[in-house]
RNA sequence: GCUGAUGUAGCUCAGCUGGCAGAGUAGCUGAUUCGUAAUCAGCAGGUCGAGGGUUCGAAUCCCUCCAUCAGCUCCA
């Protein structure tokens, strides 16, 4: 007998060999029918794996990000038995599942129209209604190689031979079609209930652009309809929050033919870009931060010197005066540089921090554009820190709080990631690993999460991001903190120490909403254009009834406007549902209903965007209320 | 940049195997003076993304380019 520890710490005794399909039995017959795999002491196992020692157990189920994983796994199979049945000449590449589902990389000549999806599925129902069971099978290296390539399956062949020699490898079957596969899998082919392809795209080879591109058809899978319908649902909703589309209807920004990649502003966008920028120049004021603003266009020269020309040189744009050329800046660090070193600094001044909104311009892949999410030119709301060594990690320690000040504002999940040495970089191996701890330190000193992405780093230093989800729940990076040894070096940056001497200083380049275009396109689908009343282009709308009640509408109008309060009236010549609706429509926070009660008790009749009607007040009252709701950034 | 899809009125979209370019909505004009998400009528609105080709005839078929969307790659 081995004894088996379950989540709720009771221990359960079984005989050895027993399998995790039969331990959920044991426990419950729902929990049987809803499991899809096993946690055996942290590695996750299949429902046929054997158990053979005292172990703790977790019994897995859809509930579990592991579990949806196996399900989702064995369904990506399903799909590619199907594709394999319709069009035999597809080459297999990989078929992992992914966070939302799963995907297959397949090559073949004929394009994958979302027309082929229908008889893809109708093949995938045959094969969960056939509930073929799903075999594991080890095989060596030479036999799994062998195996492959009388099935032609070039992909999987060069994977085998990739793999360490003397590792087992595994396959897995399922009737006539047998995968290259570390599993784990589930243990037959009808436990795969709800699926659907969602769409076709092209993917390079093992992830890299020089290799042929395979087309990928991404798919999901559920245990229940309802899930999945729920899921498909949230995708249409998700399309309501985007800001390429909030953008359009609230009049807030656009991106023309004419200026691909670079976006116009609109009156409505100004004014919460303007909102925004003032919020951010009082915190980095607080701060310490002073602002500085530097041209957009500097001398070729100057990026040889900071190493650009070497490192950034294809994502920059180039122009030429009076016969010389000049660059359009991609970054704003050197021209603070510039500013630094105009004068002499003592040790009495640091940390400087030189705070600048700074328009860049960078070279974006044509494909990769995306609203105002990916562009060709933003401002980043940068800062550059000059320090001493030992004032690195309180200034790091620093900017993390401001991030996590800025982001709970909003109400915003985020997380982190940590991004070392990339090729092609600049500096010692010293310094980096030095730079590169000094950041983990300080985010271990918050005690903060964060992921480790290798190679990740920019050319001049390692650097933390702050990653900010969108509406469909892809993440961008936003606030970043970069640590560099570099440039103070390349522009011989000094400061004279309290033993009168030259010292080098360190430089941290940082922001933190990252690029402000960005960050509204973040802002405009957190809250699906219903922005915070403090960044509400228009705050407060008067609504008379009739004609006959324009004057007092405009009394009000005066009285909201005059306090500072973005508001107008709308006194067209229409019903007042209609009114309303339009209001409502354009996400406008309080509506300000005038009528002859309200003209009589000099009071107003509130509706709010969410609440509705929520009574009428006496002008001040209302006045006070959004006041308040502005001064204390309220997002309700 | 790559793979695939898309591009028709300000916006959302229809337009079949090639045969007079449409709807809803927004806009303008008039009527209606109305109590919390769409009042009625009329008018106007187009180089069918751009350029080239095939054809008696092209929004529709072919080629090139541009832009957008999804994904890959890349990145704030």
């Amino acid at each position: 007998m081995i004894k088996l520890t379950l989540p709720d710490g009771s221990i359960k005794e079984v005989e050895e060999g027993t399998r995790v399909l039969d331990v959920a039995k044991a426990i419950g017959s729902g929990l049987a029918k809803n499991a899809l795999g096993g946690m055996e002491d942290g590695s996750v196992v299949e429902l046929n794996h054997p158990l053979t020692r005292d172990c703790r157990l977790k019994i897995l189920t859809f509930s579990d990000e592991e579990g949806r994983r196996i399900l989702r796994h064995t369904a990506s199979h399903i799909m590619a038995q199907a594709i394999k049945r319709l069009f035999p000449e597809a080459k297999l590449a990989i078929g992992p599942a992914i966070d939302t589902g799963f995907y297959y990389d397949m090559d073949i000549d004929r394009p994958f129209t979302p027309e082929d999806f229908e008889a893809i599925e109708a093949e995938m129902k045959k094969i969960v209604n056939a509930n073929y069971p799903i075999i594991r099978e080890v095989k060596t290296k030479e036999d799994a190689a062998q195996f492959m390539k009388e099935k032609d399956e070039p992909y999987k062949v060069e994977l085998i031979e990739d793999l360490p020699n003397g590792e087992t490898i595994t396959f897995y079957s399922q009737g006539e079609f047998t995968d290259l596969c570390a599993g784990p899998h589930l243990p037959s082919t009808g436990m795969v209930k709800t699926f659907k392809l969602l769409s076709v795209a092209g993917a390079y080879w093992r992830g890299d652009e020089h290799n042929k591109m395979l087309q990928r058809i991404y798919g999901t899978a559920f245990t229940k309809q309802k899930d999945l319908d729920d899921y498909i649902n949230m995708l249409e909703e998700a399309k309501k929050r985007d800001h390429r589309k909030l953008g359009k209807e609230l009049d807030l920004f656009s991106i023309q033919d004419e200026g691909p990649g670079f976006p116009f502003f609109h009156p409505n966008g100004m004014i919460l870009r303007n909102e925004l920028e003032s919020f951010w120049r009082e915190e980095h004021a607080k701060r310490g931060y002073q602002e500085i603003k530097t041209p957009i266009i500097l001398d070729e020269e100057l990026w040889h010197r900071s190493g650009h020309w070497d490192h950034y040189k294809e994502d920059m744009y180039f122009t030429e005066i009076d016969g010389a050329t000049y660059a359009i800046k991609p970054m704003n660090c050197p021209g603070a540089i510039l500013v630094y070193n105009t004068h002499l600094h003592s040790y009495r001044e640091l940390p400087i921090r030189l705070a600048e909104l700074g328009l860049v311009h960078r070279h974006e892949l044509s494909g990769a554009l995306h609203g105002l999410m990916r562009v060709r030119c933003f401002t980043q709301d940068d800062a550059h820190i000059f320090m001493t060594p030992d004032q690195v990690k309180g200034e790091v320690l620093g900017v993390i709080d401001l991030a996590d000040h800025f982001y709970n504002l909003f109400g915003f999940d985020y997380n982190v990631e940590l991004s070392t040495r990339p090729e092609n970089s600049m500096g010692t191996d010293e310094q980096w690993v030095m730079a590169t701890d000094a950041l983990k330190d300080a985010l271990e000193s918050k005690g903060m999460d964060y992921k480790i992405n290798e190679g990740d780093g920019a050319f001049y230093g390692p650097k933390i991001d702050f990653h900010l989800k969108d509406s469909l729940g892809r993440t961008w990076q936003c606030g970043t903190i970069q640590l560099d040894f570099q440039m103070p070096e390349r522009f011989d940056l000094v400061y004279i120490g309290q033993d009168g001497e030259k010292h080098r200083p360190v430089m941290v380049h940082r922001t933190i909403l990252g690029s402000i275009e960005r960050f509204i396109g973040i802002l405009t689908e957190q809250f699906a254009g219903a922005f915070p009343v403090w960044l509400s282009p228009l705050q407060v709308r008067v609504i008379p009834i009739t004609d006959r009640h324009r004057e007092y509408a405009e009394s009000v109008l005066m009285a909201v406007k005059d306090v500072g309060i973005r508001a107008d009236m709308d006194d067209r010549n229409e019903k007042i549902g209609y009114k309303i609706r339009e209001a409502q429509v354009q996400k406008i926070p309080y509506m300000l209903v005038v009528g002859d009660k309200e003209a009589e008790a000099g009071n107003v009749a509130v509706r709010e965007r969410k609440a509705g009607d929520i009574g009428s007040m006496t002008t001040d009252d209302l006045i006070n209320m959004v006041k308040d709701r502005i001064k204390s950034k309220s997002i309700e």
